[in-house]
DNA sequence: ATGAATTTAGGACAAATGTACTAAATTTTC
DNA sequence: GAAAATTTAGTACATTTGTCCTAAATTCAT
């Protein structure tokens, strides 16, 4: 089992590279230092490797979930919601071709995108969750209009999946750069909602710092 | 010069259906009920295919930028602003599978790929610009932290250029349903920023309508 | 109308690619 | 320690694909 091991981490490095559809059988098995044959006999397709890595990424997701569900309510505030959320950027990045190559993935591991929205459909429950739980400590303004929460959890699920092919195509900067840059972006979607305590608390953030 | 527009207009609708990655020499000509060997005489590559449909849709959007220049300033209005966004929307969408394999597209053509920064700039320059025009018109509040309004151009930027891949990947609806719930969502976006007069003039809209 | 230029069709050809197969090597099991 | 099972290397094969070439057809200019 250590061969396998080896070939999603290869792989993964080799798709963030190069992008997942531009890597053939070769490519992979000479970045994993084994035969194509090998190759074969562990996956039969590279999109079987690149489901495997897809579920690498979630169970890293989950993982962090059920670490920041063990926190207390009261806990929550804004800035533990930007430290999750750059925690979680940090994750995505490391499989940045996933995002990358989003649709092109999607279409053809129908697998892939059935779970994928499924797991959308938690995300914006936990969103909207999140939300509550902030509005409950006094953080958020109520919504000026009905449905106003709701349209930042679509916005910022939005963000939250293609931050990183934004920062591909128009930014330069490295990894550590890019998620600084963009987990501050999606922290200042909820800047309009919080109350003046709230902003009180992510200024310095937010100046960028 | 007339086979020229037939293989573009055919490989938009086809890049469109299957991706652009996904398509050969011979699907297109097949598509376009030219022989292969016809394909290559009016264009070399397939990129050379995918760059020209680029150049025309950023002329596309060049030609609804300028009629919307024409309209004077104080005629400026949140409203306004959306109807704009849903025309560019439209546009978009014709064009989808650039937005869909954006980074590959990217990566592969370097000429497209600065052509696209420069004019993400100056989309940029012009989202500033027309926020100071509505902040003028008292339809905003003033930034409740320094650089708010340049985070709002950010975001807003980030979803104009990905809400087609959203949308492909998380809803099953038709053109018009998905053109129609994202630029609703991206006049969302600017609903906190507005003053009580700014927010009258979108609730209908806000609200479905 | 006729020669020149352009456009088109059809296919050839080599490179690349996914897949499958076989045999050797290594590990595991008893 | 020997047999069985697993893993690995190497390669062959058929298919696909981009590119190029030639000749026919069509259009254009004079």
């Amino acid at each position: 089992m250590k061969t396998k091991e080896l070939i999603l981490d290869r792989a993964r490095i080799l798709f963030n590279e190069r992008g997942s559809g531009d890597i053939t059988v070769r490519d992979l098995a000479h970045a994993a230092g084994i035969s194509p044959g090998n190759l074969g006999y562990h996956f039969p397709t590279l999109d079987a490797v690149t489901e495997a890595l897809y579920y690498r990424l979630v169970a890293a997701l989950d993982a962090q979930v059920a670490s920041a569900a063990a926190l207390p309510a009261v806990e929550l505030s804004p800035l533990r919601a930007y430290a999750y959320a750059r925690e979680s950027f940090a994750v995505l990045y490391a499989y940045r071709f996933l995002m990358l190559d989003f649709v092109r993935i999607m279409r053809r591991l129908p697998g892939v995108r059935a779970h994928f929205r499924e797991l959308m459909e938690r995300r914006r429950v936990q969103f909207t969750g999140l939300l509550d739980v902030l509005a409950a400590g006094g953080w958020l303004e109520p919504p000026r209009y009905p449905g106003q929460y709701e349209d930042w959890v679509a916005q910022a699920g939005l963000i939250g999946d293609f931050w990183i092919a934004s920062a591909e195509i128009l930014t330069d900067g490295g990894e550590a750069e890019r998620i600084a840059q963009y987990s501050r972006l999606f922290l200042a979607t909820l800047a309009p909602l919080l109350t003046e305590r709230g902003l009180a608390e992510i200024r310095p953030l937010l100046a960028g710092g």
